[in-house]
DNA sequence: CCGCTTGTTGATCGTTTGATCAACGAAGGG
DNA sequence: CCCTTCGTTGATCAAACGATCAACAAGCGG
């Protein structure tokens, strides 16, 4: 960006320490140091406190960058949409979920955070149980074909799913390019699953 | 275990340092320092380094004694077994495997090993798709009734079980004490979901 | 052109890190 | 009993770490 030693505004060069930040930290986690964090920034070490109080301050700026507001108010108003079968709301919602998170800097760091014992991760998921995966056991249960799924279950596709991101991004494997149809058929094979597993139990209370 | 400072023959003293970096390593990661790894085995620092070349080879020790030998031949034999039917064959060897997998140590170093970029998920992971994955895939496909599943399915079956072990492990959240159930739920909608999928195939060729 | 504000740097501090080494001391054979 | 062997330690090194600070210089109002 900037040429070295160049004068930014304030904003602006926090900003660009702030990126760097992120694409240092999720390539080598909060080992990285801040001597690493500032040739990346294109700025000196020193600099780096100019903006942020210490290492600790600048690495909660960078979850914040990155895992504030990246679950969509939209898709939990979209998930309770009835008007749509509930087969094209649940792989609706999870192209754009695994869109959203199917990003370098969003899996590996929340890896890190993981294995660091952050406190970030299970509000994070706590989050994603309350609100999207209990109200779409909830819209698959009103539907009336599947059966009323366990939260364990829906863990399990939830699982399947992420488990794409984390072959790409954590063990560097080969993926589909366009990760959609993978999760459009997982969405199926749960839902058909599902299903049968009813009709069985549907079957056992007839005889 | 022995006191500070007594003297051990060489192989149980080594043995005792390894045992140490191995939950050391699991807790904190590569950037464990060996000040802490000895602190662990109860032993000063320095003694490491009669054991041990530097703390790569220390590192890779912990690999070693942590991924060496744990794909047990057996599994891969019995998975061909065909006088067993294939729900079986398919959902004993998910238990089995979980059950040797879901330990604090191996989950956690495998996903540090995963970040830090080592080869090592890689060959790993690249293993389990030839000798378990598309194993799986073909006795399931050679049943008959469930279609031919292409690899990606297996990984999301893989996935969806392993994901449990993540939660457990990485993100500290609660899950079933006994992963059995879930993992026989997990497999037996995966079958349903392959049928299911496999019978809407073949009503659209006869149509 | 000056002088003030403020973004930026180079030098440097104390601490921690991986690694080395001379010296210690428990054990066993003669 | 002494002497050799070898597992173990405390002291220490150079390098790298997070953090601080006086000094510098770009831009702007006057």
């Amino acid at each position: 960006m900037a040429p070295r030693g160049r004068r930014l505004d304030a904003g602006a060069r926090r900003e660009q320490i702030l990126e760097a930040a992120v694409a240092c930290i999720a390539e080598r986690g909060f080992g990285a140091t801040t001597r690493e964090l500032a040739r990346r920034a294109g700025v000196t070490q020193a600099l780096l406190y100019q903006y942020f109080a210490n290492k600790q301050a600048l690495t909660e700026a960078v979850y914040e960058r990155v895992y504030l507001g990246r679950l969509d108010p939209r898709w939990m108003r979209e998930i309770r949409d009835r008007s749509r079968p509930v087969e094209r709301r649940l792989e609706d919602f999870y192209r754009r979920y695994t869109a959203a998170i199917f990003t370098y800097e969003w899996m590996r760091i929340f890896m890190w955070a993981g294995l660091a014992g952050e406190g970030l991760n299970r509000r994070y998921l706590g989050t994603v149980e309350a609100r999207l995966l209990r109200p779409l056991a909830e819209e698959i249960a009103a539907d009336g074909r599947f059966g009323a799924p366990e939260l364990e279950a829906m863990w399990a596709l939830h699982g399947s799913l992420v488990y794409i991101g984390i072959r790409r991004f954590i063990y560097d494997l080969p993926t589909p390019e366009d990760p959609g149809p993978a999760v459009a058929a997982g969405v199926r094979r749960f839902l058909d699953g599902l299903r049968a597993e009813a009709q069985r139990a549907r079957r056992r209370r007839l005889r």
